[in-house]
DNA sequence: AAAATACATATTGTATACAAAGTAAATCAC
DNA sequence: GTGATTTACTTTGTATACAATATGTATTTT
């Protein structure tokens, strides 16, 4: 039995989120197309989807692969995440409806269980689907599209933030529990509608991974030297 | 001899643009693949990918129709547009390069001859693609989508504003001119690298075009009772 | 006459065959 | 041996036939 063409984006996205696919890597059409049951037509349709969204980028006549990450545009992702999400959360905070927020309640749940049972993936996959939520609260057709990208590629910068120091403590890292405490304190912030609040939380939650991923982008001399060496 | 698929997408996007093609249109795709000479599977893939951009909505089953207008977004609309094209306008100063400023002197000159003749579609497409290529020297690949679905919008709200008076005088309207004027200097700005100045025009620019566009929405009550008696 | 069902028709979605373009390998020239 | 050119092959793009879904019309039922 063939798949269904939604539960294929659904796959396809999950596995470019969580770096099951690696930025760059070419998407064989054909495998594809063997791997999920359907012919030729209606994955071209998935993919040409994909790259509307910005997942992957369709080459004419040179095939599709999974968007790569340049370091060129790290710099203007710093610089719109927080303009941006800042103004989705404020959005949201005003738009939100209740089965909204329920949904919301629903994957941060799911959050927790994967923070639970430390399992990466499903942490990075699940922190996409919240901000994602929000995206939808905020109910803003012309933002969206911006909100998606950033948190495609934020999931696969940010995938360290979840992995880090899961050797040093057998309970969970303190940046983790911090980040869920920051969910459970914005969906609190959205059902009051309390704007100014849901935009400090997000700033805060922004910080959080931002300065997390930094040490990894700016990584001192001497770990950088070690890299030489070795 | 079939038209290429970058033709038809330019020819439809424009069509869009100008309300040549009313927004809640419905698209038949048979006769689009008569009209350019295509058969249906690259005009599918044309009109997928037009949906990714947002002139268009492809439903399940349910045909294709032109991206719709509702009042509901109005209002995000007015939020989102200055946010976004303040920000794209100081990233234009910041990254502007000379090829791309020569592009876009070249796009005003058609803007200013479209003016000169009067012509309204004219005007509304090259003040469209002026803006565009603001976003390409922004190359933030984060803001262009949002950027784009701005300017599909403001292009077809903000139709009246080329349209009106034309027959008050001889001569350019005021606002025309205002707004011409506005585009030199954001011109000169980019080319100086001048952030404040470029965000400060747009801003102007911006407000120049909102306060027509309001005067439509919010028509004084006078010009609404003769509607509702005549 | 109104509502509901069934049928016919039109439109959309999928599979597949064919054409065109790109890629890699092998041959040839120098 | 290196570089260019041709050839075979693989991959991508397009056309078209067929299947599934939706829509409109007629017929039936109440």
């Amino acid at each position: 039995m063939p798949a269904s063409k939604e539960s294929i984006l659904t796959h396809l996205r999950r596995q470019i989120i969580t770096l099951e696919l690696a930025p760059g890597a070419m998407l064989d059409e054909a495998a594809l197309c063997a791997e999920f049951d359907i012919s030729r037509t209606p994955m071209r349709e998935i993919l040409r989807r994909l790259d509307g969204e910005g997942f992957v980028q369709v080459r004419e006549n040179r095939g599709v692969i999974v968007a790569p990450m340049d370091l060129r545009s790290m710099r203007q992702f710093f610089l719109t995440a927080p303009m941006i999400y800042a103004a989705i959360s404020r959005l949201a905070a005003q738009n939100a409806q209740p089965e909204q927020l329920d949904r919301l309640t629903e994957i941060q749940n799911a959050f927790k269980k994967a923070v639970a049972s430390a399992s990466v993936e499903q942490m990075v996959y699940y922190n996409d689907q919240f901000h994602y939520q929000i995206g939808e609260m905020a109910d803003n057709p012309y933002l969206q599209p911006s909100l998606q990208r950033l948190l495609i590629d934020h999931a696969r910068i940010g995938q360290t933030f979840w992995r880090a120091d899961k050797q040093a403590s057998a309970h969970i890292p303190d940046k983790i529990a911090e980040a869920c405490r920051h969910h459970d304190e914005m969906i609190a912030a959205f059902a009051a509608g309390d704007e100014e609040l849901a935009v400090q939380l997000t700033l805060q939650h922004w910080e959080l991974s931002r300065a997390d991923i930094e040490t990894y982008i700016h990584p001192d001399p001497l770990a950088l030297d070690s890299l030489m060496t070795g």
